[in-house]
RNA sequence: GUCCCUAUCGUCUAGAGGCCUAGGACACCGGGUUUUCAUCCCGGCAACGGGGGUUCGAAUCCCCCUGGGGAUGCCA
């Protein structure tokens, strides 16, 4: 059969890093074995799912390029068919009906399967036993044993089993008597009677567990004594995450699930509603979490791991996606940057990591910076233009000036934020970086040098990079200054800071009328911040 | 509290008993190129969490401890 997996987001609130994380590794995965990538919005939290969420979604998926094979399913719309289904399992004795709380409708809770030994998920471990606390009686019921373990510091801890789990369970009392025998006791128990056993010092049972072989962490195990039963169907009538998810994933014949791993434990108790619900059981594969640059899981509380705002800070899809990639996976060889084919060909969940990994925000922009260094010319333009109201730079984005500075800038931008800093091309307001000022100015050979400089710069015709350079060699020679002297005092004339393009392009961009009100302006601020000190 | 997962430089990772005096990348620090800056090149700093085993040999296997994460819902 030909592999589907699904991207299940709920459209609760803004899309994060770590679910799209979840949505790349799941489209490198389909794409890698040329299966199919389905998406499911499950918006059955009708209080908190909202549109807007939604198109977040779908324009972070698209951005990213995480095209997706066939129709979206909407879950909220398959409310009646998850229904079915719990009716389904109340018909065949695989569900019952729980407690009703005070003047509600009671809950349909699955029950794990009593005859769970024909499962081939299930496998018998051996004899168990469990110390409980003696003063705490043993109850047993349909739903359930319940009793007090004993914790390491020796307190009574409540503790709770569903019925499966203790199939053939004794109650053993401080001289070894047996207090109850749930085998000779079965058919009451199932049929509704309870039982409460005092004085038990030990239970004894042979104890059996689900187990399945995890892609990502391997064979994975939970004992049915430590499963609970579990609602599927609310006091309200309306289903539960697990039962829809489940039911849509057999609806959309999925299989492999590739999630996160804050659901192994659901794992079990999902292969269980598999069976039961006569579907054959998925492949699994848990995804480590990704935790913020503290080390600490992504809250809400972390603005910055909304997808969209990265696309907002001036980050690349490609960068952003490549990055993503190597949180948890590695091709197994030093390839980092590589291009969405490369990492389509090399995918493979055996790789992925199984710890959780720590958000790196340079280990991005230096990625960011790459794919930005290499982007066309017409596309950085066009990418650098969005950006440059924003971070104040004051140019007509369609004009040759813009293009001409943009793309003397390319090189050096890493992340939007760099274009804030082009700002002195377009317009004379800039503010001067005054340690660089006093110690470049500080020697009277060097203003008067400038000085010279500008007289020079009336006399010339042609003043593009190369004659700029030439005129700044020919004025350090003049006026008896080592080459290069006059490089950084010119710069800051130019900006104001005292790193950026070459100067002879940058002087060129600024042009000579310009230059030479600077001049002045760089001169006349030194002499007020000397006066000043 | 209980159960489960996890542990290599600050960070992302390579490593599946000898190839490891542990490799790469980011960051950081030097040097070179660029008469500035960036790119680029060269170099440096820096890790197997601790303790026990198994083995001729352990980063790799086992156990314990510690740290981190997850789960313990009529949330998803």
């Amino acid at each position: 059969m030909s592999v589907r997996v699904r991207f299940a987001p709920s459209p609760t609130g803004k899309v994060h890093i770590g679910n799209i994380r979840t949505a790349i590794f799941n489209w490198l995965f389909a794409r890698h074995e040329k299966g199919e990538f389905l998406l499911r919005v499950e918006d059955t939290d009708r209080e908190r799912s909202t549109q807007e969420a939604i198109d977040a979604l779908f324009a972070c998926m698209s951005w990213l390029g995480l095209d997706y094979d066939g129709e979206i399913i909407y879950q909220a719309s398959r409310t009646p068919a998850h229904l079915e289904a719990a009716q389904k399992l109340l018909a065949e004795n695989k569900a019952y009906y729980g407690k009703a709380a005070d003047g509600e409708k009671a809950p349909l809770l699955f029950r794990i399967p009593l005859n769970a030994d024909d499962i081939p998920a299930v496998r018998t471990v051996g004899p168990a036993e469990i110390e409980i606390a003696p003063e705490q009686p043993v109850q047993i019921s349909a739903a359930g044993v319940s009793f007090a373990i004993i914790s390491r510091k020796g307190n009574p801890t409540p503790a709770e089993g569903c019925l499966a789990g203790f199939k053939d369970l004794k109650v053993l009392g401080n001289d070894g008597s047996c207090q109850f025998d749930l085998a000779a006791n079965w058919g009451a128990v199932v049929g509704g009677q309870e039982f409460t056993v005092e004085n038990g010092v030990r239970l004894a049972f042979t104890r059996r567990e689900v187990f399945y072989q995890d892609m990502i962490k391997g064979e994975l195990a939970k004992p049915l004594d430590s499963m609970k039963d579990q609602v599927i169907v609310r006091s309200d009538s309306t289903p539960i995450f697990h039962l829809a998810n489940v039911c849509d994933d057999c609806y959309q014949n999925i299989t492999h699930i590739i999630r996160g791993d804050d659901h192994v434990e659901n794992t079990y108790r999902h292969i269980l509603l598999f069976h039961q619900l006569g579907y054959p059981i998925p492949q699994y594969a848990h995804l480590p979490m990704i935790v913020n640059q503290q080390g600490k899981p992504y809250s809400k509380r972390d603005g910055d791991a909304f997808v969209g705002d990265f696309r907002s800070k001036g980050y690349l899809a490609e960068a952003l996606f490549n990055y993503l990639t190597l949180l948890g996976w590695s091709p197994g060889d030093d390839r980092e940057k590589m291009t969405k084919a490369e990492m389509v060909e090399s995918f493979r969940l055996e790789r992925v990591k199984s710890a959780p990994a720590q958000f790196d925000l340079n280990k991005l922009q230096n990625l960011n910076g790459m794919y930005i260094a290499e982007m066309a010319s017409a596309d950085f333009l066009a990418w650098a233009a969005g950006f440059a109201a924003e971070y104040q730079v004051p140019a007509d984005t369609s004009s040759r000036q813009f293009a001409d500075v943009a793309l003397l800038m390319q090189s050096r931008t890493r992340q939007a934020e760099n274009i804030r800093e082009w700002g002195y091309f377009f317009s004379d307001e800039f503010e001067y970086n005054d340690k660089a000022v006093k110690k470049q100015l500080g020697n009277d050979a060097i203003r008067f040098g400038l000085e010279h400089f500008k007289s020079a710069l009336a006399t010339v015709l042609e003043f593009a990079p190369a004659e700029a350079e030439q005129l700044i060699r020919s004025t350090e020679k003049a006026v008896g200054l080592d080459e290069g002297k006059l490089n950084q005092p010119l710069r800051l004339a130019a900006s104001g800071v005292t790193s950026g393009a070459d100067i002879g392009s940058t002087l060129a961009m600024i042009g000579k009328e310009k230059m030479t009100g600077r001049i002045d302006r760089l001169l006349a601020h030194f002499n007020r911040i000397i006066a000043e000190a």
